[in-house]
DNA sequence: TAGATTGTTAATCGATTAACAATC
DNA sequence: TAGATTGTTAATCGATTAACAATC
């Protein structure tokens, strides 16, 4: 597979808005609709400029055609292809809660090229309860499973006294990457990718704004009681 | 409470740093450490320019004192004035899975002035049930419950299928926000804010650096093999 | 005081948008 | 062909950073 490694790191902002166009092409897709669409199409729906649609597709190599738009196979398997879908991930969880419990259910995960191999919990009650098809396994398991399945990812659901003895074992047994949902920072490796999940930043900005609601006349146009 | 009203809309970005700073100043100042704190401190920790830091703290009225640093106590107290952390909001959980459950025990909810008063769902198994001390509701009593309870703020935890139209029976209700977790875009009111938690965009940033360490060298130097 | 740290203006950088030529 | 849409360069805009004066 000719891929030139030489490419440079892709921003973080734009690996997201290519998830969005990922999301909206697919489900586009789905009908009877056109196989092709307009990059101002997508802008629209994104509530976003047209050119920087057409931008971020030629970053990754998608071509359009004058007069008639962008193939939707191309820009979804361009996607794919830079995002690392079509490669297959193991992956373990950590925390056999409600939450990872939900997460080891997401059933796009498998779509996207993740696959839950395992799940540990450090409550024996939990212990062979399966969660998602996978049996709950006792955290002395872990760094074996993490060893012998060449597991690369781990999704950390536990609370957050834990989390970083526990990231520390997991670095230690090879894993490249977590997803951290425990609520506090994890120090880990620079080699080691964390992706922080923090809930409470979207609840942020909705109480900010439900806070502008009820204060002030806040939109320009008064608008109705 | 002299709240000049006249404020300008805050940038989401800016949001999202003060968040950050509020997790870090409040976490720091739970053992007996100084009651100040540096913005080059903060910096360091955020992994940012300390100049940014003072910019966002000026904005938000706080000031510094030279040589000292900033109070976090008025760190806290501005961002949670700001954030609209002091008010209290009532908020519903539509669908008591295990997502619905996990997020119903989010303990640091209360704190941030987000108070869980009903759970609904369209399961008759599950009405009754208690979900972090709120018993299980059918979705019958969405509308009278949001009115009666003025309640302002809607978290959407069911799957992408029903989504849409339980949004539009919340909007008809009176809910000025929604925090939505269904993989789904939703079509609302101007008015009505909208939060789309995208679980698979977290995702597709470690998929992406996972991708890049197998495939190449990616890295400036080549670090252990 | 001297010096550490803030506050603020100016410079830089990068990202977005506008303009328009190229294309089918 | 005419015209819709892409592709790309140039202009704009905004956000970040650098520089340095103000302060206690």
């Amino acid at each position: 597979m000719a891929d030139h490694s030489g490419e440079r790191l892709l921003k973080h902002a734009l690996l997201e808005r290519l998830m969005h166009y990922y999301y909206y092409v697919g489900q586009r897709g789905e009908g009877s609709t056109p196989d092709t669409v307009a990059s101002a199409e997508i802008a629209r729906f994104l509530n976003m400029d047209d050119t920087l649609v057409r931008k971020d597709l030629a970053a990754i190599g998608v071509r359009g055609y004058p007069r008639v738009g962008f193939r939707t196979a191309e820009i979804v398997e361009a996607i794919r292809r830079v995002l690392g879908f079509n490669d297959s991930y193991r992956a373990v969880i950590i925390g056999a809660g409600r939450l990872g419990g939900a997460l080891a259910s997401y059933t796009d995960f498998t779509r996207l090229g993740l696959h839950i191999v395992a799940v540990f919990d450090n409550d024996p009650a939990r212990y062979g309860s399966m969660v998602s098809g996978v049996a709950v396994q006792p955290m002395e398991n872990l760094e074996s499973v993490v060893a012998w399945r060449a597991v690369r990812l781990a999704i950390l659901t536990v609370p957050a006294g834990p989390a970083q003895s526990i990231a520390d074992r997991l670095v230690r047994a090879g894993v490249q990457a977590i997803w951290n949902f425990a609520p506090t920072a994890l120090v880990t490796p620079p080699d080691t990718v964390v992706r922080h999940e923090h809930i409470a930043v979207g609840l942020a900005e909705l109480s900010y704004h439900l806070k502008r609601r009820q204060n002030g006349p806040p939109e320009p146009r008064a608008g109705e009681g």
